[in-house]
DNA sequence: CGTGTGACTGACC
DNA sequence: AGGTCAGCCACAC
């Protein structure tokens, strides 16, 4: 039986597997963690997520590419702002995932996730 | 124990 | 291509 500490520690993991320069969606995310259609579950665990561990919360984006905050919020313009200095484009509001989107290695997988 | 909510998704117009 | 909508999961009331 996972709490929510272990869940969120999972997710953090995945999180911070991210390679700069990349992205990945929450469903992705929640997927690699374990938790099948759990996307639902990442934002929250990207909030509670400790200044000081450094966790790259702004590398993940929706399934549509999009930066899942409000386009006015600040939250908005420092995300994009982050994952711009990383190199990555927008195109408008969105990130072209063919291009940006992290697909871990079986490496990856076994070793900084597993 | 129902209900509503959200930094979500995929299917379907 | 873009909007709608029904699922989705945990959590707060």
């Amino acid at each position: 039986m996972i709490d929510r500490e272990e869940r969120q520690r999972r997710i953090w993991r995945v999180v911070a597997a991210i390679p700069p320069g990349m992205v990945a969606s929450y469903g992705q995310v929640a997927e690699l963690a374990g938790f099948a259609r759990g996307a639902r579950l990442v934002s929250p665990a990207l909030g509670a997520a400790p200044a000081s561990m450094k966790l790259p919360w702004f590398r993940v984006v929706n399934a549509s590419g999009r930066i899942a905050i409000p386009k006015a919020s600040p939250g908005y313009r420092k995300q994009r702002r982050l994952l711009q200095a990383e190199g990555v484009l927008f195109d408008g509001d969105r990130i072209d995932l063919k291009r940006y989107r992290w697909e871990p290695t079986l490496d990856e997988i076994l070793w900084r996730l597993g």
